[in-house]
DNA sequence: TATGAATGAGGCTTCATTCAT
DNA sequence: AATGAATGAAGCCTCATTCAT
């Protein structure tokens, strides 16, 4: 009987009830705020976000969410009243992660005259998120939880490509790479490690994903195996 | 954390003992078996380890022991006779994986007359093994659970130098990089992703070692941040 | 015992944080109730205290928590959020039962003018607390889990050691015993022992208390093998 | 759903299975060996009781097993083999025990002249097998294993009473108690306190049994509650 | 609305007992 | 006959989630 975990390891139970649906998910992001949320209620909501981000980096992804809390200054049950379970605080942390990255691509791509530059740029920039967990995102279903998480999703995959597409035709990038790969290697070269607190680690990514980066230039140093991972590669791989 | 025992007569007598046999670990590498252990029992073993590594593979380092367990064929309290407790089993299982490895690199001396083809190979073989655990065994302690962890470390710790002094030596490898920065990269990239159980994994964990490897190579491609992490990095980081 | 985390993530957080609260408890005997603690939770508490004291004195003091928790008709986690481990949760039932004891004595103190007298109603009162626990007490750690207990230990040693003064001095008690003796009887002989759910265990307690008192009485019938036992002698014996 | 735990505080489970009877209990004093029982089959078997009392002693009365096992130098499921259960092995150091203080008494009765320092004698011999078990002998079930159990509660209790009928007689001792005080409160005074590993308190256990002793003396200096605690008052109170 | 408290399921570990050499 | 190994049922503790103030 495998269990597929995905955002939520830490409790079976979670799956075998009914999932409690019709939680007011609230954009965290540009347009359509479903609800006004009233001024400390959006501080607090942000500070849980903030929260839970600096604890996943530190303790890694099964962090206690009353530990979360704790963090954040509210009790545990505020946060549940924001997000209704797990899965849906990971969720929107990850968003905010992607939507944070996609930015930084947007600037990247405005401000780099060089192709390879700005993908250089996006890359080095998602290190400073490190939650490597943008895989996740990625990798996970689109319409659980809205539609804001597909569109989350969307950006960041379509402004990767785009980077990609110019890095391609500039000549600059191996031709044998594709946003999946690039996405997933991010990702796991910013993984937080388990049992390391290591206060270096933050340097290691960066260096390795310039490593990475340098083995991505043309002309290429070798033949990979396997075939490009594209975008489409991501989806709908769980379960 | 000091016990005080006296109120908590329930579960100290385990502790107080100790411990009854320093597990019988008999090495996985060499020969010299330990313990003859009984012939069903030895199996037993075998199967936990192979499960256990299998079960990580798939969920990630917090698989349930019962789970483990359960994939084995064995109860529960099976697993705790040939493995006092959770720590131990992933140590044995990170020995095996670690003393796979350097295997693979010795072979890989041994055979490639390239250096920097020699560095590859064992790399790419390090994929095979999948747990991104080596990091845990590098930087975890040496001497705690016998002599054996100890040695496991310093065997793929040394053939690893071994193979990047070559490397550096014969002018192939970019001279800012060092074991560390190897190892740990190597750990990341095949670290299995929470939350998916992507067939490809294996594929992908390829084509990025490769590429990383590719960025190893000079002439160097660019300036990295930070200082070359050497394996004195990754020691005594833990706690 | 050295835990060395890392390679045991799924226990090690709790470990980690320093604990959220110190334990709520407030005195059980004079004032300052510290927490306000919210009525309900107030009533739960008091009725796992109650519960555990009853469970204890029927089954001994290794009654599984759980049995506690059902006694006292809450969830098992309820009771851990009052107390946060076994130890925990008998300390107080000892200080509860302590200071019972301590201001039974400081009643007999007053009420009483005859020393010997006051001496045997203490003795004869702490029969009623029934739980033979005082010894651990007695003999436990002061400093351990805050000043609370060292306080409850003070209270009921120096409270003991002035009733032995004072029978002394009037000359109706032997002077080869010590508070020690006193205290180590009296649990000894209220002790509940295993395998009776005798209803008499009390009468029985109370009778032997009494002939123990009478054997205390001068003259001396008999030459005692040993040295006294004092306080100090209680101290510290813990491993 | 209260559990009067007697001898098998332990598991709970055996209270749930049919006794696995049959067992060849074989009487380890004087008439009647049911099997002659091989010479090292012997010799085991007195290892194992030797080191039963011994652990029950240091450790108190819910030792592992395994850890008795350990002590006598023999496997686990050899202790099973002269011993089919935990309660078997229990009941059979109180039978050992108890015949050793039945014999002192019988010597005691033989060489003293004076009835009560008979009396002493056998009380403060008592103190020398340490675990205050005797009363789960008496209070216990008479016929559950066998005869010689059975023989051995009456051996004891006759010959305490003959000891109680002569120093009654002889005026010395108070005449408001009877043998099951006396044994009780040996069984109390005795008992190893949990949590305690004191040196002293072998000595702490002389020193109040005597003082107990001195308390039976006439003149009586009190009145007792209650009454006199015969020996059929310590017969089928359990359950 | 925000929060402290309550809960039950589950994980890890232990141990009495049975099985297979 | 003796033993090492296996087992499942608890026990203790944790934590995601729900309730009641």
């Amino acid at each position: 009987m495998k269990t597929h975990h995905a955002l939520r390891t830490r409790s079976v139970r979670a799956a075998r009830r009914p999932r409690p649906r019709g939680s007011p998910v609230k954009s965290t992001t540009v347009g359509a705020t479903r609800a006004p949320l009233r001024a400390d209620a959006a501080r607090n909501r942000e500070r849980i976000l903030a929260s839970a981000r600096e604890a996943i980096v530190e303790q890694g992804h099964e962090v206690a969410l009353d530990e979360i809390a704790r963090r954040a200054g509210v009790g545990n049950a505020t946060l549940y009243r924001h997000f209704p379970d797990r899965e849906s605080l990971l969720l929107h942390v990850l968003m905010h992660v992607s939507d944070q990255i996609t930015e930084r691509a947007r600037q990247a791509l405005e401000a780099e005259t060089d192709p390879f530059e700005a993908l250089s740029r996006m890359v080095l920039d998602s290190a400073r998120e490190r939650i490597g967990g943008l895989c996740w995102l990625l990798s996970f279903a689109t319409e659980v939880d809205g539609p804001q998480l597909a569109a989350s999703r969307e950006r960041v995959l379509r402004v990767t490509e785009e980077l990609l597409a110019r890095a391609h035709a500039s000549g600059q990038l191996r031709p044998d790479v594709g946003a999946g790969d690039l996405l997933i290697a991010i990702s796991r070269l910013t993984l937080t490690l388990p049992g390391k607190t290591c206060v270096r680690d933050g340097d290691m990514a960066r260096r390795h994903l310039q490593i990475f980066l340098d083995g991505l230039r043309t002309p290429s140093r070798s033949q990979l195996p396997g075939e490009a991972i594209q975008l489409a590669d991501l989806k709908d791989e769980r379960h």
